[in-house]
DNA sequence: CCGTAATATCTCGTTCAGCGAGATACTTGG
DNA sequence: CCAAGTATCTCGCTGAACGAGATATTACGG
């Protein structure tokens, strides 16, 4: 049996990461009146937003492993709250195009800001070559944790 | 304004990375008649466990960030299903000390353990300066997401 | 075209995770 | 030895998410 211990490590410390994570995103989501389901669904919002494609209501319920009731329920709260709006999609009028509102997306930012922006700090303290292996490493991580069933 | 492209771009990774790991314990709760409070539960254990210090029901509700009912409820649960049992501290009598079952271990390592490969693997195409690039961007990412209030 | 199948969302009724309030049991300090 | 503090549990309740099925729209074979 090898000695895995140093890579070992760095498992635990990407959990130990993820768990904070998820505690600080649970933490603006109760400041803010929400659930944890309805911040993840703000991310998702603003990730499409950011990358330039429209989300559904459907796409937004797989993302965030919902059935179709749940996901009625999560952007029901969230337009409630004035975080995003309902728009029936005019080409495939069965879809509802869900769009996030620029306050909530100021919200996010204000909170999670100063989280990225020591983030941004600590990366720019790399060379070339470590940040592609932290590219290389995050993407892989992504990828197994994405493919199907085991 | 300073051009951030290459960092963002590894925050975005961080991000989607933990989304995925958040999607597959779900998967692994809902496959084992669980909920994702659960599985993060059962982590925190196997963590305590693997790190030879003992837990607390207490101090298992404050890492999950759970108040003391909702600390009981999931005790409750996981000792039903077999994975945990409750054993009174005998030093400090008002306190439970809620140990994992081996068979819970198991489990998890069959359901998860391709996955630490596979990040096992791809740590291990890297130098030791990679490495530690890789260890202290994820430890700085860990404690940013600790740090109280903002 | 027309009818059937497929797709997207929503409604309804139900279950149970997690909360607040407070009870209980034990420990510690004056 | 009593009061205050700490750890866990009980009870009752709210609401997130589920399953089943309704409704509206699109796609497709004949």
């Amino acid at each position: 049996m090898p000695d895995h211990e140093r890579e070992m490590e760095i498992v635990h410390l990407l959990r130990a990461a993820t768990v904070e994570l998820g505690l600080r995103s649970a933490r603006f989501a109760s400041r803010n009146g929400m659930h944890p389901t309805d911040v993840r669904a703000l991310i998702a919002l603003m990730d499409a937003s950011r990358s330039g494609s429209e989300m559904t209501a459907g796409r937004l319920g797989t993302l965030l492993g919902l059935n179709s009731a749940g996901t009625t329920a999560v952007v029901d709260r969230l337009e409630r709250l004035g975080h995003v709006r309902r728009v029936r999609d005019e080409r495939d009028r069965r879809r509802v195009l869900v769009e996030i509102d620029e306050r909530a997306v100021e919200l996010g930012q204000a909170f999670f800001g100063p989280l990225i922006g020591r983030a941004v700090e600590l990366l720019e303290g790399y060379d070339e070559r470590e940040l592609t292996a932290i590219r290389g490493f995050l993407t892989g991580v992504r990828d197994a944790a994405a493919e199907a069933s085991g």
